[in-house]
RNA sequence: GGAGAGGUGGCCGAGCUGGCUGAAGGCAGCUGCCUGCUAAGCAGUUGAUGGGGUUAAACUCAUCCCCGGGUUCGAAUCCCGGCCUCUCCGCCA
C-alpha cells in the first residue's frame, strides 16, 4: 500500500508507475475521495470540538444542583450531525482504503520499463551447460524409469496438479529442504522458523495476495482461513501491527512450507511433469531490514540463494523483472531459473524480491529506529530459497546417465545416508 | 465442543455505582540537581493515528483503555456481537 500522502503530492508518479506495471487503477477518484475525507475531518472536528466544550459545561451545572436541559437539548442535535457526518466519513474512508488496496507498489528506479517475460533483462549466467552423448529424457520420463516419480496417482486422489514422490526420491526431496536449511541458518545468519500453513484474511492483505491474487489462494470453507501460497505470508506477518523496538532490525528468518497455489488460467502452460503443480515444498527467506539498507540487503538475498544452485552444480541465470513482468507488491525483483535439459528450458526456481515499505504499510508493521525516535515502516524483502519441485527437476535433468540412473550431487550425499545414485 | 475468568500506556497495575481520566500508583527510560565513586534521594519528562499549521519545528484540534456496533448531551466505565488469552471438563496427534 502506499502512503495517501504520497500519492497525493506525486499522483503523475504513481500513474505511470501503474501504468508500466499494466495495472489499472483510478488514481484521480481517491484523490477526489481524499479531498471530500478531509472537508468531513474537518468540519466535524470542529463540531466535536464544540461538544466537548459543552459537554463539560453541563457536567458543572449538574454539579451546582443547575439546570442543563437546555443545553443538553442542543447537544443532542449537535450529536445527531456529528454522527452523520461520521457515518459518511467511515464511508468514505473504507472506500479509500478499498481503492488503496488495489494500487501497485512502483517499481525501483532500476528496474527496466518493460511489457512481458521477454522485457526481463539478464544480470548473469553461472555454470556450464553440460553436453550429453545421448538423447537427454525430461524429468518425467527419467522419474518413471528410476522409480519414484508417480504422477498418476497424485491425479487419482487429489486431481491434476498433485503427484506422489516415494523411496529416494522422497530422501532427495528431504534431503534438499535440510540442506537449504542448513545453509541458510548456519552460514547466510537467517533464523530458522516453523510456521502456520493457514494464515487468516489479514495476513493475506498484508502481504499482498488479497485483494488482488484471491482467486490464485485455497480457501478453507468456514473458518475463513486461507492455505499459503508461500511461507513468505507467515514470515512477513509475524510482527503485523506491531512496532519492532530499536535495535531489532535486520531480521532474518527463513522456513520450510508446503505452498498451495491454485495456478488459476494457467492451464495448458507448462503443465507436463511437475514444474506447474498446486503444492509444492519450497524454502523461504524474508528480511526485514531498515529502509537505507534494503536494496543492499535485496543483492545479498539474491547471492543466498544463487548459494543453493551452485552448491548443487546446476547451471541457472538471474534476471531482473521488468516493469510488466514484476509483481502487484514488488519494486524489484530478481528471478532465479535453472537449466533443464530434458527440456530445454529455464524454470524458475526463486524470486528475490524487494518490497520497500508496501507490506509493511499494508500490515501497519512499523519499527522504532531510536529510543524515542517516531516509529517507521521497515522494508521487507523475501526469496525463495529454493523452490523444490522444479530444483528435484533440475537434478533429475541435469544429473541423469546414459543408463537411465540419476546421479546425486556431491552437497546432497551426506543428507542421503551417503547414496550416490538413484536407479536400477 | 461444554463451564467459568479476563483483555487498560514499554511493562506491572488502579479505575469499571457514566462527567477536566490519555487515563492514579509503581517499575523501566530520558533530562536536570545533588552526593568522593556506586547505590540512594529531589524535581521535571517520556504513547499512537489523523486534520490544520510550519521550510522544519513550535503550536493547535480530533480520535484511541482488544476489535466492531448500540444506549447517552457525554462511555475505559452500561448493552450486544466478534476475536484472543487463562482455568476446569470433554476430545485428540
Amino acid at each position: 500500500m502506499l502512503d495517501l500522502k504520497f500519492i497525493r503530492s506525486n499522483p503523475d508518479t504513481v500513474k505511470l508507475a501503474a501504468r508500466n506495471k499494466g495495472e489499472k487503477v483510478d488514481i484521480d477518484k481517491i484523490l477526489e475521495l481524499d479531498k471530500k475525507r478531509r472537508d468531513i475531518i474537518g468540519e466535524v472536528e470542529k463540531l466535536k470540538s464544540e461538544r466537548n466544550v459543552a459537554t463539560a459545561e453541563i457536567a458543572r451545572l449538574k454539579k451546582e444542583g443547575k439546570d442543563a436541559s437546555g443545553l443538553i437539548a442542543e447537544m443532542k442535535k449537535l450529536s445527531d450531525r456529528i454522527s452523520g457526518l461520521d457515518d459518511e466519513l467511515r464511508e468514505t474512508e473504507t472506500e479509500i482504503n478499498e481503492k488503496l488496496l488495489w494500487v501497485p507498489n512502483i517499481p525501483h528506479e532500476s528496474v527496466p520499463v518493460g511489457k512481458t517475460d521477454d522485457d526481463n533483462v539478464e544480470i548473469r549466467k553461472w555454470g556450464e551447460l553440460k553436453s550429453f552423448d545421448f538423447k537427454v529424457r525430461p524429468h518425467w520420463e527419467i522419474g518413471e524409469m528410476i522409480g519414484g516419480l508417480d504422477i498418476p496417482h497424485g491425479a487419482g486422489v487429489s486431481g491434476s496438479g498433485f503427484y506422489f514422490l516415494a523411496g529416494p526420491l522422497a530422501g532427495l526431496e528431504r534431503a534438499l529442504i535440510n540442506f537449504m536449511l542448513d545453509l541458510h541458518t548456519r552460514e547466510h545468519g537467517y533464523s530458522e522458523a516453523c510456521i502456520p500453513y493457514l494464515v487468516g484474511e489479514s495476513a493475506m492483505r498484508g502481504t499482498g495476495q488479497i485483494p488482488k491474487l484471491k482467486e490464485d489462494m485455497y480457501q478453507i470453507e468456514g473458518d475463513g482461513l486461507y492455505l499459503i501460497p508461500t511461507a513468505e505470508v507467515s514470515l512477513t506477518n509475524i510482527n503485523a501491527g506491531e512496532i519492532l523496538p530499536p535495535g531489532s532490525l535486520p531480521k532474518k528468518i527463513c522456513a520450510f512450507s508446503p505452498c498451495f497455489r491454485r495456478e488459476a488460467g494457467s492451464y495448458g502452460k507448462e503443465t507436463r511433469g511437475i514444474v506447474r503443480v498446486h503444492q509444492f515444498h519450497k524454502v523461504e527467506m524474508v528480511k526485514i531490514v531498515e529502509p537505507e539498507t534494503s536494496y543492499n540487503e535485496l543483492e545479498s538475498l539474491l547471492e543466498n540463494a544463487e548459494r543453493v544452485l551452485q552448491s548443487l552444480d546446476l547451471p541457472y541465470r538471474v534476471r531482473v523483472l521488468c516493469t510488466g513482468d514484476l509483481s502487484f507488491a514488488a519494486a524489484k525483483c530478481y528471478d532465479i531459473e535453472v537449466y533443464a535439459p530434458g527440456m530445454d528450458s529455464w524454470l524458475e526456481v526463486s524470486s528475490c524480491s524487494n518490497f520497500e515499505d508496501f507490506q509493511a504499510r499494508r500490515m501497519n508493521l512499523r519499527y522504532r529506529p531510536d529510543k524515542g525516535a517516531k516509529p517507521i515502516f521497515p522494508h521487507t524483502l523475501n526469496g525463495s530459497g529454493v523452490a523444490l519441485p522444479r530444483t528435484v527437476a533440475a537434478i533429475l535433468e541435469n544429473c541423469q546417465t546414459k543408463d537411465g540412473q540419476v546421479v546425486i550431487p556431491e552437497t546432497l550425499r551426506p543428507y542421503m545416508g551417503g547414496m550416490d545414485r538413484i536407479g536400477k
